[in-house]
DNA sequence: ATGAAAGCGCTAACAG
DNA sequence: CTGTTAGCGCTTTCAT
């Protein structure tokens, strides 16, 4: 880290100033000679001067970072949220500091409590588990500091939250299959741990309601139970499969997101049955490949960019605006892409 | 950023002691009375103390902070690679400032600029062109800055640099073509900024080499020249049928990448090709994905986490062992991954 | 075994 | 218009 060229002190010796001066100059702030300042600006771009951030952040107590925590990033859904918050946190020149839970809540406190030390401005995450951590995201609140969660929540605590209606995605999805003539329609959800997150439970309760409102009160949950095996696909490969050989019935899937409904459509496929002939299938997500895969899937597609914009736009104004207002809830509106997995509309794209 | 509860000062104070001696109890280090010790650190406990850590790395000149610029994120490849240097700076202390240049050289240096202003310690970059920053990377050679080249490198200049053995994954790709009979084999790559890059250049390299050790001197690349459009699937789709409503002919494809493999075979399939029975195609990168379309995608994966850990490994040792040491570029192997979308094997998956 | 004091590089209040 | 001084919270040298 010793590799700056120079710094105030050094300028301002050069030049025969002292540092205020300098500072003023550079800062271009109070009343300062013209000349005066040419000379600065000059000496210090000669010098290749470049101004050490942490020296001020120490003096301002203000890092200009911002602290970002997700599950993992292989996922569609988290890369582009991230995309989001570098968006604008580049447009407010600040910075973000990363890192991944990996699922593992006691890793989530390590890496914010690490965050903390660091002095970061605020806070972006996506808690690992809706219960496990409640109670140090008490702390955080007491202490005041600015976060705003994304993707998942924590029931009961007012914190800033920003995410896609997950509920009103899952019942687009499954009433869209009920509209398509379906009736015996399975939610496949992905592993165990993330089944607990409110994402998750949202589009099933949404799935859930859109059955009632058919007087159909039984629900199916494929996946939960079936040892926690990434990729996706092939965990939701085998949950379909499995029931399948069962001897059980199914003409309709609701995929919690659109790998899982890849892995679906082929267990379907290999058991013999036609997608969307026999089975409609509807994922969520809206991934670019799945308007390229056949058949084309239907999908729920939710605004990720935009929850990742509004999520740093909404931690901005806490960290400006300080302790005052109440809480926000930004709930983003899903919508459904229909494309032929579900026999729709068997033309188009 | 003022929500820290107590400094080194006030525990001294509420102990009776110096600063100096909680320095030592915090730290464990020099000689100390245990009871000293203990009640020190009980005392920070309860007030709940938390480091500084800009104030120490002011003081110690030194961050425990990497930069990491990528292009983007919305791609499997970055997704990944960002998860390795992830997971190694989490082993060893460090965070990550993470930020995108999406292809922008002028970006690029801006926000490599921001991070040594932030004093990161050293940084992992993965340039966006070969060419245009070539006197700013020569510059902070100069400067001593730590400093790896991830996927892609600035060609001529002694920067580290971890990466895919990209050429020798071409070529292995047009073989497997070549060997199951193919001749009049297309490169389809993506978008022409893209194309400048080195890993780029580097499979195209193979796919000539493949041919020309079959005396196959012509090649034929789609993509350069057709606008940019994400999203991959789209644009490669659009080459490929822009060639095919041409009345050109072909029987082998090597796409860039998975997601431009996807569009190829749909475009093939919407101009009433069969693939593998017409056409081979081949993808690169091996996404989860690719194990479950239509036909299963044969391809070259690539190990991304291990680029990450390595770029991070190799960044730690250049941060603590300083400039000595020579250049070191790493090639990790890929290999190819044989499905059904060449007709090699048409069962197995 | 403990403490005093200096200083990392910057900002800001106060004086002239 | 410019300079002096103090201090952000920590580490480290030198005394005691």
């Amino acid at each position: 880290m010793n590799r700056s060229r120079a710094d105030m002190d050094t300028i301002a010796r050069a030049v025969g100033v002292s540092k205020t001066t300098v500072y003023r100059a550079l800062h271009n702030k109070g009343r300062i000679h013209p000349q005066t300042r040419e000379r600065i600006l000059h000496v210090a771009s000669e010098l290749g001067y470049r101004p050490n951030l942490v020296a001020r952040s120490l003096r301002i107590q203000k890092t200009s970072t911002v602290g970002l925590v997700v599950i993992g990033l292989t996922g569609w859904f988290y890369s582009h949220i991230l995309e989001g918050v570098d968006e604008v946190a580049q447009a407010n020149q600040y910075g973000v500091l990363l890192a991944c839970s990996y699922g593992y809540p006691e890793k989530e406190r390590e890496i914010i409590q690490m965050l903390l030390d660091k002095r970061v401005d605020g806070l972006i995450v996506a808690p690992a588990d809706p219960e496990e951590n409640r109670e140090f995201y008490e702390e955080l609140l007491a202490l005041q500091v600015p976060i705003v969660l994304i993707d998942r929540y924590i029931p009961g605590l007012p914190i800033d939250f920003v995410a896609t209606n997950n509920e009103l995605g899952g019942y687009m999805a499954t009433r869209h299959l009920l509209k398509v003539g379906r009736r015996q329609i399975v939610f496949v959800s992905n592993g165990s741990r993330e089944r607990r997150a409110t994402s998750v439970v949202g589009r099933f309760e949404g799935y859930r309601r859109a059955l009632a409102e058919c007087d159909i009160c039984q629900t199916v949950e494929l996946g939960p139970g079936l040892p926690d095996i990434l990729p996706e696909e092939e965990y939701a490969y085998n949950a379909v499969s499995h029931y399948l050989s069962q001897g059980k019935e199914l003409d309709g899937v609701f995929a919690v997101n659109d790998d899982v409904a890849y892995g679906a459509i082929r267990a379907l496929r290999d058991y013999g049955l036609r997608v969307p002939e026999d089975v409609s299938v509807v994922g969520f997500d809206n991934q670019d490949t799945s308007a390229f895969i056949l058949p084309p899937l239907t999908t729920v597609a939710q605004p990720m960019r935009e929850i990742g914009q509004k999520a740093a736009a909404l931690l901005l104004e806490r960290i400006h605006k300080g302790r005052s207002a109440p809480q926000q809830q930004v709930l983003l509106a899903p919508h459904l892409v229909i494309r032929q997995s579900c026999g729709a509309r068997l033309n188009g794209s």
